[in-house]
DNA sequence: GTGCTTGCAAAGCTTTTGCAGACCA
DNA sequence: TGGTCTGCAAAAGCTTTGCAAGCAC
C-alpha cells in the first residue's frame, strides 16, 4: 500500500511530460507521448512515461481516458469538457460545455447509488472523416 | 478485411454465452464469463469466449463496457440505460432512465463533429460500499 | 459437403515491476 | 544525505491468432 500524500519531486522528466501533454490538443497514448517527449529528452524510457502519467493522474493534474479496445489515452486539459470519439478513425475530439446543449445536471434518483460525478461522451464522425478524407491518424 | 454480413451460425457455445450474459445482472469480464459458462459447458475455451463476445458485440446483441485500467466488461442488456461505476470496489451498476434526472437530449452545437450517439456514466459508491461493507467482489 | 467454429497453445500488445545507480530537495 | 526517481529489461496480464479437427446448415 502506498502512502496517499507521498513527497513528490518535479523531475525534468515529469516536467517535460506534463508540459507536452498540456501543449497538445490531441489525446496521446503513453507510447505516442513517449515518442513526442523523446524529442526533447532522447533518453527517457517508456516505463518512466507510464510511471509519471500515473503519478500526474493520481495528483489530479491530467485526465485518463477510457478507450474501448484501444490503449489508454491521456488529456492534459482538466477543465470541464466532454469527449467525442470518432467512429471511423478513433480520434478523440474535445467539446467545450458551450458546444453542447441538452444536458442539465444529471443526478441519480435512486438513492441506492451515491453518485459523486458523471461523464458524458459523444460518438460520431470527426471533421476529417465526415469530410470523406478517409482514414486519418488518431493523434 | 472481413465481410460485413458474414454467415453466422448459432453454435452451442455461442448460445450458452449469450444466454448466460443475458441472465446475469452483473457485468462480467471475458474471464469471469468463461468461468460461469464452463459450468454448463466444461470444455469451452477462453479463446472461444473472446471470439464469441466479439461476434455478438458486432451483431449488436451485447454491449462492451470500457473500464479504466481494468478488463473489458460485457452487458447482455442492450436496452437504453446508464452505467454507474463504484469508485471503491469497481463494480458496475445499471441505472434505468427513470432512475436518472437532469438529462435532456444531449446534442452537439458545434457542427464540426457529427454526433450520432452519446453515453452518460456515473461514478460514486455502490450500495455495498456506501454501507461500509468494505470491499466487495466486482461481479 | 462447405466453410464457419472450436480447442489448444503460442504470440502479441500494453502496462507494470525489480534493481542498481542517479538525482532532487 | 535520504528517499524519490530513472533507465533497462524482464515479467505480467489481457486479448488475439494460427492450425487442424469438428460441427452447423
Amino acid at each position: 500500500m502506498e502512502s496517499a500524500s507521498r513527497q513528490r519531486r518535479m523531475t525534468r522528466q515529469r516536467r517535460v511530460i506534463l508540459d507536452e501533454l498540456r501543449r497538445l490538443s490531441c489525446h496521446p497514448s503513453a507510447e505516442e507521448l513517449h515518442g513526442i517527449v523523446r524529442r526533447a529528452m532522447p533518453g527517457i524510457s517508456l516505463g518512466t512515461v507510464y510511471r509519471n502519467l500515473d503519478v500526474l493522474w493520481k495528483a489530479g493534474k491530467i485526465l485518463k481516458l477510457e478507450a474501448l479496445g484501444a490503449q489508454t489515452r491521456y488529456d492534459g486539459d482538466i477543465r470541464p469538457h466532454y469527449h467525442a470519439r470518432c467512429l471511423q478513425c478513433g480520434r478523440i475530439v474535445d467539446l467545450r460545455p458551450h458546444q453542447v446543449a441538452g444536458v442539465g445536471d444529471p443526478r441519480v434518483l435512486d438513492g441506492m447509488f451515491m453518485a459523486t460525478g458523471w461523464r458524458l461522451d459523444f460518438e460520431g464522425l470527426c471533421p476529417a472523416c465526415a469530410g470523406n478524407e478517409s482514414e486519418a491518424e488518431a493523434c
